[in-house]
This record gives C-alpha cells, structure tokens and sequence, in this order.
RNA sequence: GGGCGACUGGCGCAAUGGCAGCGCAUCGGACUCUUAAUCCGCUGGUUCUGGGUUCGAGUCCCAGGUCGCCCA
C-alpha cells in the first residue's frame, strides 16, 4: 500500500494550540472541526482535535500558531477571517456591518439616464442616495473609485478624501477606514453629489458612506468570472451577482409569464390553483413522485398534469380556466428535461382545436412582443420567425414527406413495421399499432427538423386517450402539437366530453399500467364521474413554459431558465453505521441526517463493510442498488 | 441507461512519469482621475475520492463521485 503522505509541518508536534487551515474531509464524522470554516473572532478554540473519525483517510493539515506566518491570508477561510477582523473593527468603530435600512434616491440606471448629457469634470449639486454592492476597488491614497452594482446597473463612487473626511466629521478618519474594511461583494450605502471624471465616468462624488452589509466571502475573479457550469447552477446567487445576462434572464421570464397572464386576464380567463398532491397521478403519459401523507398514512403523487381538475371546473360552469405552474415529472434529467418544470394549461369551452391554435399564436406573439418587441429572434444561430399564420401539416403528410411513406394506406401493424424498417426506422419493442409506429417515425425522422413554428395535426388515437376523436378522419384525433428549434412546445386539443368513450380509454391506459408500464395512468373515477354531469365541448391547451423561454431568451439549457435546476447532491456521506446480526439489518445514518435500514444484509458483507477504507464507496458498490431499505428519517 | 470529455490555491488556467507554476483576488507598502489602475514585496495547494503500477504519479491503470456534451 502507497504510504500516506503527511503534512510536513504536523510531523511531531502536538494537537494542541493549531490553527485548522483547511478542511479536507467533509464526510468526517468529528464534525466539529469540520466546521467549513474557523472562526477567529469571538471565542474561536485556537487549536484543532486531530481526525480521528474510522472514515476519515485523511489527515487534517494543521500548523503550530506560534510557528504560524502572519501574512497568510490566501485560502478560503484566510481570507473569511480577514473579513471577519474588519467586521470587529466596524463594531470598534462604532459602526454597524448589518445595518437595518437605507434609503436611495435614484438608482443607477436612473443616474446614468438622468445626466447622460453632463460633460466630463462636470458636477451637479443634486444630492442623491445610492445603494449596491461593490464590484471594483480602485483605491490611490487619497483618492478612491468603486464599482457599485444594483438591481439596474452600475455607477462609479468616486472617494476624496478631503471630501469624505469633512462629510463625516463625527468619524474621525473615514477615508482611511473605508479603505481599511471595504472590499469587493460588500453592500453599501451612499450619499453626494453627482459629476463626471475627467476620463468620462459618471460618478457619485460621496461625502458619506454606511456599511450595509459585510461580506465574508470573496467573488470569483472579475475579468474571467464564474465559468465552471457547476458552480453556476449549485450556487445560482454568484453566478446572479458576477454575470449580468443570467439577471437579464430571470427578469424576462418573469416578462414573459406575466405578459402570458395580462393576455389571458385580457381574454376574461381566470387562472385556479389546483392541487398539486394527488391519490392518482393523471391528464399526461409520464411517471409520477410518490410521496406519503403521515397522519392520513395514505400515498400521495406529485402532479404530472393539470388536465383533470381544470376540465372538472369547465364541468363546473367555469368558460375559461387557466393554471400556470409547477409540474413533476420522475424522469431524467438533460439539457430540454428538469424533473419540476413550469407549464400552463388553458381550457376553453365551446372550442376546439382549431381556435386553440388560434390562441396558441396570439399567447406566444405577445409574449416575444413583451420581451423582445418584435417576432423575428435568433436562437443558437438559428433565426427564427414567429410571423403568424403559422405552417400547419398534418402528422400523415410530415411523415410522408420526410419518409416516402404513406401510413394511412397499411392494413396491418406488420405491413407497417416492414415498410418502416426498410427505410431505417428503428421498430422499438412492444410497438402494438401503426398509430404507435407513426409517431415513432415522426419523432425520428421530423421533430428535430421542425426549426420554424409548426403545428403538427391529427394523431392517432392510440396515443392520445384525452382527445375527442376526429371529426371526418377514422382512427385520428383533433389534436396538434407546436413545435419549434426541433422541440415540442406546446400540446392541444378537442376535449375529449364522452365519459363512456373516456372510460374505454382509460381502462385501456390502466390495463397498460398493470402490464408494466410505469407511464400509463389509471381511471380517475372521480373525473369520468365529472364527465358524466357533463362538460361542454372545449378546446384545451398547454405550453412548456420552460422551452418557451429558452427561445425566446436563447438559452442552450433548461437550466439557464431555472433559477435553481435540479442537482445531484455531491456524496451521499455515510455519518455512522449499526448492524443486527439476528435480523441482519443494517442501520446507516447519513450526513444529512436521514437514516435507512438496508434489509437481509449477510454478516460478511457487514464485515467487509467495516473494513473497507473507505465506507461511502463500499455502500456505493455493494449495498446501495443490492439491497432493500426502508427510510427511517 | 450508453458513449465522450472535464475536475490542479477563492476565481481563471499551466505543468515530455522527475522540485506543482502563472494571472487575478487576498495580505503588507507607495500613490488625488482610475475604470482588468499602476509599481514594489509576501502568502496561499493531502492536484475530486479510494486503490494499484513505479525508485518516483497532477500525469499511467482500476473503481467510484459530480458536472458538461452527444445518443437512447
């Protein structure tokens, strides 16, 4: 076995009187000095327990204090404690590096519009007040410019001292002391006057300043940014303060849904919240959460759609309902997938089809209006014009064309799997009718090519066990899809109002259920019931809020449009382990608090457990998918 | 689920199997018009984790983790 290698500076000296410079193992147990950072101020216990944790593989780098250099101030936690020294000497001072409120006047954006004419050294004797967070120091001895960052923009703070210094009279020394505790990522707050700089720059000439909020940790560095994706997503709230396009993201969506929500209102449609957790998961074709309601000890399902409860309230009397909100689905996770997304599903009745289509158009031109003010975009290279009318073809003329073959003239499944397979498309396993076949050749062979907006018309009623059949086209249904840069957009259709043929439907996608198939729904009785008050003939329509976003602010990945996307937790640290050679079950408690029983664990898989070096990959191998487990906590 | 790639100080990146380096930031000093300020000086790293090969591993091999891209 290679030697481990130990730390120089640890080698014979005691455990005693060291400083912790860094943590290395964050699954050691002895959490306590695993504390991610040490914290200098306030009685902070100047030494560090040796890791002793039967996990802990690792040494923990430690230094003798009196041995210690007195300008290292590079790692992390250096430079934590710096910062926090500095919030000391704001308390020394007299100053609070928590404030409670501020008031501003303008904000940057505001100032820079204001005096956009103003020639440079000019000056205005406007006093204005300007909070934000500080981007850039530029500090000379007497003289000192900062960056200041706010929700709209940034402006210059421009620091003399003489200025200062007289400004703030009953703080002897506030020049030297802003220049002392200030640092880039620190919120503050200020007051003066405005003029240009000799150079151009618009500035705030500040005669007084308040501390408003201290950082303690340092921002990424500010000519090369945050580019580790990572990073990005795990912590949304630096990629937020370091890159100003992931702002201007977020803000159009909130653009976007409320221009959606204004045209719907406009419309007299009224948006009712329905229930997220379910005893029947229904209205889509996708497998649900389970989750579990403790005093009703009763499973409940996330939601993997809104289409039930609000046809329930069309059968209530209701003419246009809309729901725009989360949705779960369990499935993987990619650049066009996140497992909650957003979607808005709208209800019309005395609509079909064809006026959803209609209302599809209008909802999405208003939205790009409101956002970008104008239907001609450009996503990833592709240009894009979202000019209504839009191109409408049916699934059977798309397929022909792109394949040559005419899936309307099959007899048989089996005429109509030789015919696809000689033109190369793959034939999936238990595809059980050429309604199936069609549209596995549509999604191979035309999806991706469907740049443009397009609806696509009229799907096989197999696939679509929501949907009114059509009206003059046997064995269809009157329902389109939208789909533009090669992704489906959107879903709609005539409503399905026949509770008898909905019945047969449904039965159909429960027998598939029990078959095996995890994505097949059950019968709702409650809503075939609904069905047989009677519902009026309605169009319904849903859109991907997510994806729509994602062109219209032209984003690579579903996460960018996600504030905070779903992320696989780093390590699943195993804190301790207990194990029960008569029931021979095995306890683990993890890092983060739960705990989970693993069933008929052998006695020797225990052992080796014990001994392995390192317990989290021994569990990660040989017991996480072998062995049952109930969750405890 | 499969394939490919990445992972090195706070951030961005180097390092034919042979002393782990650079820029920015931090820390100390100088400086009244900067805007990636400049100049001088210093500090900071169990190279994602575990194992192996080797006199010697950031680099090679095996296993694992997370992320990204492509495919299903």
């Amino acid at each position: 076995m290679r030697p481990k290698r130990l730390c120089s500076k640890l080698m014979g000296v005691g455990a005693k009187n060291f400083l912790p410079l860094r943590i290395q193992n964050p699954h050691c147990p002895l959490s306590i000095i695993h504390s991610p950072f040490p914290v200098p101020h306030s009685p902070f216990p100047r030494k560090a327990i040796p890791c002793y944790g039967k996990e802990c593989t690792a040494f923990f780098p430690c230094i003798p204090m009196a041995d210690a250099p007195q300008q290292s101030k590079s790692t992390l936690s250096e430079i934590r404690a710096t910062r926090l020294e500095k919030v000391e000497q704001l308390h020394t001072a007299g100053l609070n590096p928590y404030a409670y409120t501020w008031t501003s006047t303008h904000h940057a954006a505001e100032l820079q519009a204001k005096y956009a004419d103003l020639a440079p050294e000019g000056e205005v004797a406007d006093e204005v007040a300007i909070a934000g967070r500080i981007m850039a120091r530029r500090v000379f001895g007497k003289l000192a410019f900062f960056s200041l960052q706010d929700d709209s923009g940034t402006i210059q703070l421009y620091f003399d001292k003489k200025q200062v210094d007289a400004g703030m009279e009953q703080l002897p020394g506030a020049f030297n002391l802003l220049k002392k505790v200030t640092d880039v990522g620190d919120i503050l707050g200020v007051r003066g006057t405005i003029r240009r700089t000799q150079k151009g720059e618009l500035s705030v000439n500040v005669h007084h300043y308040e501390m408003l909020t201290k950082s303690l940790l340092p921002l990424p560095d500010k000519w090369h940014g945050l580019t580790d994706t990572e990073k990005r997503y795990r912590q949304r709230y630096v990629d937020l303060i370091v890159n100003p396009s992931v702002r201007e993201t977020f803000r159009r969506r909130a653009q976007i849904t409320a221009a959606i929500r204004r045209y719907l209102d406009e419309q007299g449609f009224i948006e009712i919240e329905t229930p997220v957790l379910q005893s029947e998961a229904g209205g889509a074709e996708a497998r649900p959460f389970i989750t579990y309601h403790n005093t009703l000890q009763m499973d409940l399902y996330l939601r993997i759609a809104t289409e039930l409860h609000l046809k329930r309230l069309i059968v209530g009397g209701f003419e246009k309902v809309f729901e725009l909100g989360r949705i779960f689905r369990n499935e993987g996770v990619s650049t066009r997938h996140n497992p909650e997304f957003t979607s808005i599903e709208i209800y019309q009745a005395y609509a079909d089809y064809h006026d959803m289509m209609a209302l599809t158009e209008q909802l999405i031109t208003t939205a790009a209006q409101a956002v970008l003010g104008t239907l001609k975009l450009n996503y990833q290279g592709e240009e894009i014009d979202l000019t209504p009318p839009w191109r409408r073809v049916t699934m059977h003329e798309a397929v022909q064309a792109a394949t040559s073959l005419d899936f309307g003239r099959f007899e048989d499944l089996g005429e109509a799997i030789a015919a696809a397979e000689s033109v190369g498309i793959t034939v999936p396993e238990g595809c059980g009718s050429i309604g199936e076949l069609l549209n596995e050749a549509f999604e191979q062979r035309v999806e991706t090519t469907l740049i443009q907006p397009t609806f696509i018309l009229d799907y096989p009623i197999e696939i679509s066990p929501l949907t009114k059949p059509h009206r003059s086209k046997p064995g269809l249904v009157e329902r389109f899809e939208l789909f533009m840069v090669g992704r489906e957009t959107a879903n709609s259709f005539s409503e399905l109002t026949d509770p008898i043929d909905q019945r047969q439907r449904l039965e159909l996608q429960a027998a598939k259920k029990a078959a095996g198939d995890v994505e097949a729904q059950d019968v709702d009785e409650d809503f075939l019931t609904a069905l047989e008050y009677g519902m009026p003939p309605t169009g319904g329509l849903g859109i991907g809020i997510d994806r729509l976003v994602m062109v219209l602010t032209d984003a690579p990945s579903i996460r960018d449009v996600i504030a905070f996307p779903l992320l696989k937790d780093h390590s699943t640290a195993i804190q301790a382990h207990d194990y029960d050679p008569a029931t021979q079950v095995l306890r683990l408690t993890f890092q983060n608090g739960s705990i989970y029983n693993y069933h008929d664990v052998p006695p020797q898989v225990y052992e080796a457990l014990r001994k392995s070096a390192s317990v989290g990959q021994f569990f990660n191998q040989e017991i996480r998918e072998q062995y049952g487990c109930d969750r405890l906590v």
